[in-house]
DNA sequence: GATAATATGTTGTGTGAAATTACAATTGCC
DNA sequence: GGCAATTGTAATTTCACACAACATATTATC
């Protein structure tokens, strides 16, 4: 029922989802000539040529003004065409996250390239929903002025919450809300209509991480987030793989030892709180903190070893668990705890090619290091996607 | 790069997208009329009758000469519509399974219906791989007339093994075979240059007991095989969920209890082959067969319920595990050790039901009753499948 | 039973978008 | 400078769909 309705249909219909496929390619390759894109989209050149033309026109598209010195490389024969670009200033997307302890917006243009992000304090278990969302809006849009803000062309919220596919939290044990339709609330919230989606947190983190890698658009790449408490997002060829209820690639409650009824959840051990609860035992130093135990494992003091080991052990196994089931071709490990992972990667891949029986292919594995991509700036990915598909506003007028 | 391709779109490339489209709605629905299919597709009707009348004069589809008593339900006002179909006969697909110890080839028609199926004992591991599919095929063409073969569109292989993406063999340990290119080996060996695709029987089991349940064609299910070896095949809107190297779905060896390092595989406790071996231990007999212990369940012998409950508390312990990952909507349990299910449902609903953090939703659990349909059912599918995709055929003359 | 209402299928016409063809413009190479 | 190669644009053609009009077939209503 669904699919049948994608095929495209009317001459109108054509022009936009061939529009769209030349925003896509434009934001990949950043810049193309019209020949280019003609190629690139298995159209004439005059078919490109028109589209260009009705991008230019709406302002999202711009010939760049090269300066004459700056190709001397792909000096091939015949005149050479005029490059295009999209007009980032043509609209931004806006991005916030909810934590339990900071709220953080982050706003990036019409080339996801981050404008500006900001985090304040807060605690989030001790305001409503909606007192929540207020403050989380205000701190997006406090310095936008109005007239700016009609080219605000999405907000996406990121939670860490369980998440029903239409955007209603299903449980957020960590804000202690239930049932709640976000999208609704944060539409009474917004000086103006706005698209909305509502993602959680490690999958938002996911699509962030990957947004403008191109390497990672293809195959199945699952993103680990590690901190306090342990998700992750699982992304099929750049689109996020959500199941059937949203709740795909929620790992941080696999049990990872001792027998199914008892044994402790890959949290439990992986998990921010523990290393850091584990440490302060076994140093007797109650105030110790997470960069005294990293310092510790990079001079091989034994006690911080013997935790990096069982770290590493533990999430090879539940690594390899996860890639039986839905076989990554590659593994981004995120968050704070991931900087744990340098220290041990070859105990890691150790452990992971001990579990994996010898014809199963190992993932490929990779510190995220880019700390700026955040869920809030993956949420305002998110939108940034959703515009440069077919459920963009700016081509559903009719029906 | 490929996902642009098939948004882009040109006059006669609407036309083929939206007579594949007819194609599908009238493989879901049986029977539509013209305006119906108008209604579906979101057409004109009389777009709707351009199409179906290219459709009819290529022979894929006719009208349905209805017996007048034949509905008198929705009896609408107004000129009732011609009620179309597709034609059976247009084409055929064929599917082969190559077991360890048995062949089995079948042919569908372009309804999807199975029109023959048959099997014979195959020592696999005992031939080689060219030996394996000259037989295998030898015996799906074998009372095919040369006139007739032309309207085959298709030729689906299951096999027991690791497959790569491009249908080459990683490792097939229960063949021997290791490294092979079957496609290019069952190319030579047909009659007739037909479109070829190779898929693990676990996923071509899943493929097939979906294929014809309309109701599973949306959300994500899991098809669980159960027989000696353990398997199962991820749906996503009755698509196949292949992983980045195919392998997605192997759970066979995920570890269900004991240290990350030591502990059994899935395989080693739910598979027939443990099972029959602990049940012929704790009985002495060493003849014992499923049959019989089944029945032993079904009696509520303490032997044999204890084993079963054994069966019960790791499946459940694994279903979640992977429903954790994947977030699956429902799930389906098939092959011969599935029968054991209703005898243990409630056992089985309660694990799980334990294994959850409440807050997470289980998965409906369904019994494949239909024997029927197997791993060389599901590999006609796929081709059926494929041919009523964009990728088929009869399309791509061009380009 | 006649008429209205409703739905289907077909035909002709118009429109929009891309393909095709042709051509001018711009560069590299000899 | 001549030639080949490549780009961008304009005119023309082709194609598929939407729309409107109409004949047709059936049910509902008086």
């Amino acid at each position: 029922m669904k699919d049948l309705n994608l095929l495209v249909s009317s001459p109108r219909k054509i022009r936009q989802s061939n529009e769209i496929a030349a925003l896509q390619a434009l934001h990949r390759a950043r810049r193309l000539s019209r020949a280019d894109l003609a190629r690139v989209l298995n159209l004439n050149r005059s078919s490109s040529g028109h589209i260009i033309a009705e991008l230019t026109a709406a302002g999202l598209v711009r010939e760049v003004r090269e300066e004459r010195a700056a190709r001397p490389n792909y000096s091939r024969a015949g005149r050479p065409g005029v490059m295009l670009e999209l007009v980032p200033d043509a609209m931004f997307f806006l991005g916030i996250e909810i934590g339990v302890e900071h709220i953080t917006a982050t706003e990036i243009d019409l080339g996801a390239s981050s404008i500006r992000t900001r985090t304040v304090a807060f605690d989030g278990p001790a305001h409503s929903v909606d007192d929540a969302l207020r403050h989380a809006i205000a701190l997006a849009c406090s310095d936008i002025p109005p007239a700016r803000m009609a080219l605000c062309e999405g907000l996406g919220i990121s939670i860490p919450a369980q998440l029903t596919l239409d955007g209603t939290v299903h449980f957020a044990p960590l804000l202690g809300w239930k049932d709640v339709n976000l999208t609704e609330i944060a539409e009474r919230h917004l000086p103006r209509s706005v698209p909305v989606r509502v993602e959680n947190d490690a999958n938002a983190f996911a699509i962030g991480a990957a947004y403008n890698d191109t390497a990672i658009h293809s195959g199945v790449t699952l993103f680990v987030v590690m901190e306090s408490g342990v998700g992750s997002g699982i992304l099929v060829d750049g689109k996020l793989f959500r199941g059937g209820h949203g709740l795909a690639g929620e790992i941080g409650h696999l049990h990872v030892d001792g027998e199914p009824g008892k044994g402790r959840s890959l949290e439990q051990i992986v998990g921010l709180a523990s290393i850091l609860a584990e440490y302060r035992r076994v140093t007797g130093r109650a105030a110790a903190t997470f960069e005294e135990f990293l310092s510790d494992v990079h001079d091989r003091a034994p006690q911080a070893v013997t935790i990096a080991e069982e770290w590493a052990r533990t999430l090879a196994f539940a690594l390899v668990q996860t890639c039986r089931i839905i076989d990554a071709g590659r593994i981004v490990l995120g968050g704070s705890v991931a900087r744990l992972y340098p220290l041990v990667a070859a105990r890691l891949s150790a452990h992971m090619l001990a579990a994996q029986s010898s014809s199963f292919p190992l993932p490929a594995i990779q510190l995220n290091a880019e700390t700026n991509f955040g869920p809030a700036f993956g949420a305002a990915c998110l939108m940034h996607q959703r515009y440069l598909s077919l459920e963009s506003h700016r081509f559903l007028d009719d029906d």
